[in-house]
DNA sequence: TGTACATCAGTGAACGCGCGTTCACTGATGTAC
DNA sequence: TGTACATCAGTGAACGCGCGTTCACTGATGTAC
């Protein structure tokens, strides 16, 4: 009975395309990419090697589903991060935020970052490109430069923080340092590098 | 004749492990790390599919000899930057050639920063560290911030320039800007974070 | 100077594997009458 | 309300492929005597 029950509900999924996106989000947070196929996926799904083509033309559509999904994922994250910020200190709390999400989610924040953002999905640019509002917004609200600087100063901030995330994720800079460590390290930066001219 | 004198030349070969390094590089060049297999490298230096298991243990170690060699070479071509750069110019000079260097080396960069620079490979690791010291060396030396703000500055110049570098690679920002649109955008954006505080 | 022999650095075939993708199919669902 | 039928969303087997790695091997080299 359960058994029948079970395959019945197996056969159409209802929503496998949110189902699938989920079981590669697990594989991510358990492995690296290159542990990331397609038919890793549809197994984790429970379902069969080729049911994936049925949502996703293929792999790297389903790859830059993945990207989108953490663009939009790391927003929200940026943007609770915020709202819970003591007065002045909303920039380096996004920093320590993005760092800590990238290490968090290391190979999700890796397959982010490290694919083209191509014509190719322009869904993924524009997630990427919401993500990056929240950082330019704060930054527009607490700089104090002169406006021919705002523009350096949002794409500087931005690659900053994304260059902290990047360099410690891969072991270049603070290696074995705790979290409590890096936080610390992360407020030093931003407000050494972002402090008042 | 000539075939034996290449047979002969060919069966020791003199120096594989470097013309390993060179082919994986060369294939790095034409395309992504994911084309990048032991038989392809060993294929593209004319040997056969196991030989190069004479020079490196496994793949994880041709790779980590990749990465080692491309932060010797980033070093190279920085410090090669910094000697011509114009005085007082050599932080932005410096950003500039980094960020043209991952442009023009895209795979082998992209090889460098998103592996893991861990135990397993100490010579891998002190390679990016002497990288770095040619960033922190200039740092010091134009930095005019207290000497608590020393260790910041400098992981934040490392931080912003690799941020720079992988955002605009990866097509997040900057797309389909040309060269020297992108040369002035490093520089106002190093000018501005960097600047004198 | 010549020779036996250990060692080094290659070859070539084979292993098992998991991959992305395609094919022909079938079970479930919804809609027109 | 019932039924025929188109459509949707899965199955399961198979394809060809290239991979990393191992095996037993052989050709080239250098060294001891």
């Amino acid at each position: 009975m359960d058994q029948v029950a079970t395959a019945r509900d197996a056969y159409h999924h209802g929503d496998l395309r949110a189902a699938l996106l989920n079981a590669a989000l697990e594989l991510l947070e358990e492995g690296d990419e290159a542990a990331l196929s397609l038919r890793a996926v549809a197994r984790r799904a429970g379902v069969s090697p080729n049911a994936p083509y049925r949502h996703y033309p293929d792999k790297d559509d389903l790859l830059a589903a993945l990207a989108t999904h953490g663009f939009q994922d790391l927003r929200r994250t940026l943007l609770a991060a915020e709202a819970t910020a003591a007065p002045g200190e909303e920039l380096v709390t996004l920093a320590q935020a993005y760092v800590r999400y990238a290490l968090d989610h290391q190979a999700l924040f890796g397959l982010m970052f490290a694919r083209p953002c191509d014509v190719r999905h322009p869904e993924t640019r524009a997630a990427a490109d919401e993500t990056y509002a929240v950082l330019s917004a704060r930054v527009a609200a607490v700089n104090t430069r002169p406006a021919d600087e705002q523009a350096a100063f949002m794409a500087g901030s931005w690659a900053l923080v994304h260059g902290l995330a990047s360099l410690v994720l891969y072991g270049k800079l603070a290696r074995d340092s705790k979290p409590e460590e890096l936080s610390a390290l992360v407020r030093s930066v931003v407000d050494t590098m972002c402090g008042p001219a």
